[in-house]
DNA sequence: CGACCTATTGATACGTATCAACCCGAGTGG
DNA sequence: CCACTCGGGTTGATACGTATCAATAGGTCG
């Protein structure tokens, strides 16, 4: 197990996620003040961040890198309930159990605070509650949209869906990659795609070459796909429109 | 389709939501500007209150009845997304768009505020925005909690599941009926719980015999189970101890 | 009484899980 | 330097669970 570090403070003022994060409705003063309390930490990939059932006193935005959150049973069975990227907020105000492994993927940097120190600014700055409400919102919605994947979407569907989802989340924030073919790094393995999906390895790996057989994506090594046809992407997975989010 | 209808004013400190609701954290004064602007609004089983795809300038508490949120694609599958009990909220502020279906299930009973007041009283109220926050991070943890159930669960563990859900969303609040037999009645058609359990009806149907010839369960009519022993469905569940609460 | 809706039950098809073999690239150690 | 191992991924054969299609039963309403 690698040990995570600590890393020296950041200026909010250039921190990569500044107008996404929880913090991104805060004016200066108040981003001083969390400035004041916070800390980074970082993780290796593959470092378990916290464990099912842990007390924790923290809370922490994701500022680079990608991690997971895990439900599992006792038979091995898991299943991934959360995705989460840079700005992705980890933990919640007034519960200190964890619910679910979260799991660094990559190397993982957290902007981290103290549980009563955040609790408390969050009653003081209200600009940072209402961010924290759209977040969970957003969240709430994502967890539906994945709960109609999950429920009532086909194996070829979900690969489709999850896809999209990613070119959504990474690619978007540029510039539209419509009619160009999109190159895509999967930032999960064929498991963690597995537990995400709520299918086998087996099954996510045969849906990966039927999509490449079908001419609908194709494959560079194991983590690259691409996408010359991004509609034709979209008729495979099962939304009518574009009103598939995801995480 | 039967029309809403209008309700008298009813006091809030007689409320029956009252300390679950988004109010809950509401003192006197507080709760008197939320009656202000507050509306009755009821509608009859089966009604459709909202679709997919409609512009909202409403926000509800449900006060009596069940509701269901569905989330449908164009063939016709379709995925409960959440299911509505008394004090759960619907809509969102800062989005206007919905997102689902919502249905009254039996007669629901609504505690209605027009969009625009409600968040002018999120901003001034602390106490409310606090609570709001709050229920979005516990239906977010119901909805994670149901994904593991979508994803990874077999159908007699998705049936067993959900029956111990609905008793603790409706037994618990009075008293604790360990060892002495529970009897439940059921507020979804099989369809519905198809929906809920992302099965058939057939399969639902199934189940349900299947259970009851275990000796899990039994059945009187098609709507009322008794539960013998609990701890028996506790092992059907899937989960280990009682880390499922759902919706 | 017949029409209709919900639920049950049966026969069968199909999709995904399971079990197993194999491949490949990266470390590791003799 | 090469044999070995190990983890991640692919592919194949088969089993199993749930969907699908179809027929029937019971309840309610006109």
């Amino acid at each position: 197990m690698v040990q995570a570090m600590l890393q020296e403070h950041v200026s909010c003022s250039s921190c990569p996620i500044r107008h996404r994060a929880v913090c991104a409705k805060c004016d200066t003063d108040e981003l001083e003040r969390l400035n004041a309390i916070k800390f980074y930490k970082t993780y290796a990939a593959g470092e378990t961040i916290a464990y099912q059932g842990d007390e924790l006193d923290v809370v922490a935005s994701v500022v680079s890198g990608v991690a997971t959150l895990e439900r599992g049973i006792e038979d091995g069975r898991m299943q991934m309930v959360g995705l989460l990227l840079p700005s992705d907020f980890i933990g919640r105000p007034g519960r200190t159990i964890l619910n679910y492994d979260v799991t660094a993927v990559s190397d993982v940097t957290l902007c981290s605070f103290h549980r009563q120190p955040f609790e408390q600014l969050l009653i003081e700055i209200p600009h940072l509650q209402e961010r924290l409400l759209q977040m969970a919102f957003d969240e709430l919605d994502a967890a539906r949209e994945w709960m109609l994947l999950l429920g009532r979407k086909t194996a070829r569907e979900k690969i489709a869906s999850m896809l999209i989802s990613v070119v959504k989340r990474t690619h978007l924030p540029e510039g539209q990659s419509l009619g160009t073919a999109t190159r895509l790094e999967l930032p999960l393995s064929r498991e963690a795609m597995g537990n995400f999906l709520g299918l086998t390895i087996e099954t996510v790996s045969r849906q990966f070459t039927a999509l490449r057989k079908d001419g609908v994506i194709e494959l560079e090594g194991k983590r690259v796909v691409i996408i010359p046809d991004m509609d034709l992407l979209l008729a495979e997975s099962g939304d009518d429109d574009d009103g598939g989010l995801l995480a």
